[in-house]
DNA sequence: AAAATATATTTAACACGTTAAACAATATTG
DNA sequence: CAATATTGTTTAACGTGTTAAATATATTTT
């Protein structure tokens, strides 16, 4: 009978979770001069690349136009190339550059550290609870 | 000894479950011609109004840059009233106008509908589970 | 094969996220 | 009390989120 008050709703929970776990990760990423959706979309083409942009947005959570954008700066940056699709013109097939490669080799020690204390704060069978229970939230 | 994988971060999940919950909102939120921060403001200053500016921004999980530009569109359209607090000319105590009240009554309806659609979709005990194991992943 | 439709990407426009710096008012220190 | 430091808010600059529209290429229909 109460109206959905900000105090326990989903949507605010979610944002002040992530924003907590993300301070924790956002000192390495500047440090390195990359935001959070450039590393994302970075990795994302260098574990299951070469994939046409589509893809990269969907497995990156990140929306169509921001990926044009994100692409380009990386393009820029020498991390990823971007080359039309032999077999159809309209798509764009992304992979990670040799130079894009040592970039994350660079970095993903101190992300791994960063992930395992944070295991360590939480405790792994909580933020495997947490992942799994998230997932049951996402609708495919 | 894997390098943490996209596929299973905690980052990216909270990411992903947000998306999927705050879809369905988006469109009422859209009908009524506000963002989704403009109406997580307007109901936090409305519920634990007048505030400062900076409790209302903690409450609302907005940064102050953000609610500045938030506050003068909510002011514009008449939702909240800015005065500066008689006893520290440095603050901005924010308030809710009928208008604003008035808003909020004719969308609550709504969105109590769709949380509650999102309650059975998912079940009661489960959201709560996610709440309680959310708030637990917050720094205070 | 031309026309209509669908799909992949990009552009545009506006709001917010983020960091740093500016500004204004208050509090503290010498 | 004047100088300095601190605090609350705003401005600036740049990147991303979001929706709608534009563009280019493929596919389907007539």
């Amino acid at each position: 009978m109460f109206p959905q008050s900000t105090r326990r709703s989903l949507p605010m929970a979610l944002l002040r979770a992530r924003e907590s776990v993300m301070s924790h990760f956002r000192p390495m990423l500047a440090a390195h001069n990359v935001t959070e959706q450039q590393w994302r979309v970075l990795r994302v083409v260098d574990e299951e690349g070469p994939l046409d942009a589509t893809e990269v947005a969907n497995r990156a959570s990140v929306l169509a136009p921001s990926l044009t954008r994100i692409i380009k700066t990386l393009e820029d940056r020498g991390f990823i190339l971007r080359r039309r699709a032999d077999d159809d013109g309209r798509r764009a097939v992304l992979s990670v550059t040799e130079s894009g490669k040592a970039f994350i080799e660079a970095i993903s020690p101190e992300q791994r550290r960063i992930y395992q204390s944070l295991e360590e704060k939480y405790g792994v069978e909580r933020i495997e609870k947490l992942l799994d229970l998230l997932e049951e939230f996402v609708e495919e």
